[in-house]
DNA sequence: GAATTTAACGAACGGTCGCTCTATTTTTAA
DNA sequence: TTAAAAATAGAGCGACCGTTCGTTAAATTC
């Protein structure tokens, strides 16, 4: 790795952080370069303008996710295992993520749902793609028989999302304690209602 | 109302609509001003500091919530009938919104979850009444006996809170059409699930 | 080790930020 | 109608914004 993307992938991380705290439009060139001891128009050179670094920490947060949730949950046999290993992943993503700064891809999604632009893209995008990948997820415990042949994998998704959103909802703004078990009895109600008699 | 309190209710029509599409911190006084055909100075003298102004537009939100949402849903019988009204009014508040932009409060929840101060403090304080607004309202379809009585009202009001996170999301972050469908049919899994057999 | 590309700096740009202060106008009350 | 009070304007503060530019220092290649 060269000087130069050593750097970058420093900056991305320190971008990432302050992102987390204070939002993709909170974070600034100047800050930023001040925590990490460069210049402003070093930092800026890496990236050429202030949306292509939001871009670029977008992106960054993206697949530290899918690191992090998705692929290793794919380890585990299809059905009812990997969704369950899926779901309590995410849980452990939105719960440990280092303080201060929450989820930088939620906190996006309603910093940029009505601000049109690659950010916006990118995002929407990605966001599709997860849902398209906790769909699958939910089909394949369909197709192994776990669930009954009828549930509808896309309203399971979707309620699936609700729950993970309410327990970082209350995990981190209201603090409540009890929001992963919340979680869980949620995931396991889904389960229970669709699962194969 | 004097002179005052006219332009004071002015500015903060307008400032809500500015922050619902930038959020709170992305609110600014000349922008605002500018709007108005105020000066700067003049629509600050209202409130004092940018905080002040913060704090205004967020009560200025949750009481219009209260008052679209919550207050006529009150009219219903207690019971389902009025956890369905409730839910219903909370889906078409947040889907019929002027565009552009989403729900303050919802964007102020991730804006503000880790940013300590009176904000933050009356945001928390809102989202925990309506928390107990919700867990009320599904108490009182448990007293009349619609639901089972050892239905936990407050894993029901975190589920369905859950739902309503992502039916905003899904229509304004996806453009996702059927979002208000799933959301309908989540609720009625929640209260199939709950029902007195 | 020299040549050349790459990385980073520092100063400066026009603009906007929240905010302060002083004036002036407008509204309200006596 | 006049005096007091409230509301608004206007200029300006220091700080910071994203961005540009020319230059220097460092890393890479030959």
């Amino acid at each position: 790795m060269s000087k130069g993307e050593q750097t970058r992938a420093a900056i991305l991380a320190a971008a990432l952080d302050m992102a987390r705290q204070l939002g993709l439009e909170g974070l600034t060139i100047g800050t930023l370069a001040e925590r990490l001891g460069l210049s402003k128009s070093g930092v800026f050179a890496h990236f050429g303008s202030k949306e292509e670094l939001q871009l670029a920490v977008l992106r960054e947060a993206q697949e530290r996710f899918v690191a992090a949730v998705l692929r290793p949950a794919l380890a585990e046999p299809r059905g009812l295992a990997r969704l369950r290993a899926l779901f309590e992943r995410w849980l452990a993503w939105s719960a440990n993520l280092p303080e201060p700064g929450g989820c930088l891809m939620m906190a996006a999604a309603y910093e940029f749902d009505d601000r049109p632009g690659p950010v916006r893209d990118a995002l929407a995008e990605g966001q599709r793609a997860w849902r398209a990948s906790l769909t699958r997820t939910i089909r394949l415990a369909i197709d192994s028989g776990e669930l009954r042949p009828d549930t509808d994998a896309e309203q399971f998704a979707f309620e699936l999302f609700g729950v993970a959103l309410a327990a970082h909802h209350d995990t981190r703004l209201l603090g409540e304690a009890r929001a992963r078990e919340h979680a869980l009895r949620a995931l396991e109600r889904l389960i229970a209602d669709a699962r194969a008699t």
